[in-house]
DNA sequence: CTTTGTTGATTATCATGGTAACTATATGGA
DNA sequence: TCCATATAGTTACCATGATAATCAACAAAG
């Protein structure tokens, strides 16, 4: 993600309300300013989880699975629709994480469609390692985070 | 952008607060909330853009030259400095810009490096045409958000 | 005036998101 | 049973972000 490094002032949007009256220069302030932090927040975690070999998706795989803690596993399209990514993006990032050791995959006895995803050792520990430095770069930015 | 369908509720959060006593529980909980309110006004905004043969990043280039409102334009790394991308990208989707018809360029006559980037009229248009919607998407979003 | 370093823009390549189309398996009705 | 449809996963391809390397033009020092 990105965001303009400087946003429009308020009196640039008053300007812009007299042009769309139906603005409302509040709403969009708010919704600017928010997507700028977001966008500071998400490039910080972005790197955060590249310098511990992850990535914000690999990371949201991980946490989900660790979170349903179902021996099975979760299916490839479940991991899909709860991180709210494409089924294909899913299945390459996948290969990834059990290419890196991460995560195990079987296929169903029931179902041979089905392939059920779960995580190593390698993976919870990966998990564990991580962890407390994401929560300590969420704390700081929040805590420096001059909102409104 | 994208994220989890289903947030960790606080209790949940407090769980992981036992083994990270590191992490503040309010702080990462108002972080995701908003990482994810974030995500899903730009994935709006995204759609919206792209239905107006724009991308997020293309209408940022244009509403940036209309605020400076420079006759000469800025050069591409000015530009890429005030969106924060990077200079290729900049590079890359002006050119699609020019392809368009919305931008045009002029080469510096005292500096042969530089390349001046300025709005054309079909440019100033498009934003006109694009604006209000996007002002009433931004709005309706931020009425609906049922926020902390 | 030439060499050296800097700056603006670009090219090449990679990473990671998406959609469309395909394969294999399962399921349900004629 | 057999065919039509649906579902899970994948493959192929495209869009758009990044970094590293390159090229051209300028500037400054010897």
């Amino acid at each position: 993600m990105f965001f303009l490094k400087e946003l429009p002032s308020r009196e640039i949007l008053q300007s812009y309300q007299t042009r769309f009256p139906a603005m409302n220069v509040d709403n969009v302030h708010d919704a600017l300013h928010m997507l700028r932090q977001a966008s500071l927040l998400m490039r910080q975690l972005d790197n955060y989880f590249a310098a511990n070999d992850l990535s914000t998706l690999r990371y949201l795989i991980l946490i989900v699975l660790e979170r349903e803690d179902l021996p099975e596993g979760l299916m490839v399209s479940e991991l899909a629709e709860r991180v709210d990514v494409s089924r294909p993006v899913m299945t390459r990032t996948v290969q990834t994480l059990v290419d890196d050791g991460l995560l195990a995959t079987r296929a169903c006895d029931n179902d041979g469609r089905i392939k059920r995803v779960r995580l190593t050792v390698a993976g919870h520990d990966t998990l564990n390692r991580v962890l407390p430095g994401y929560y300590q770069l969420i704390d700081r930015f929040m805590a420096s985070d001059t909102r409104l």
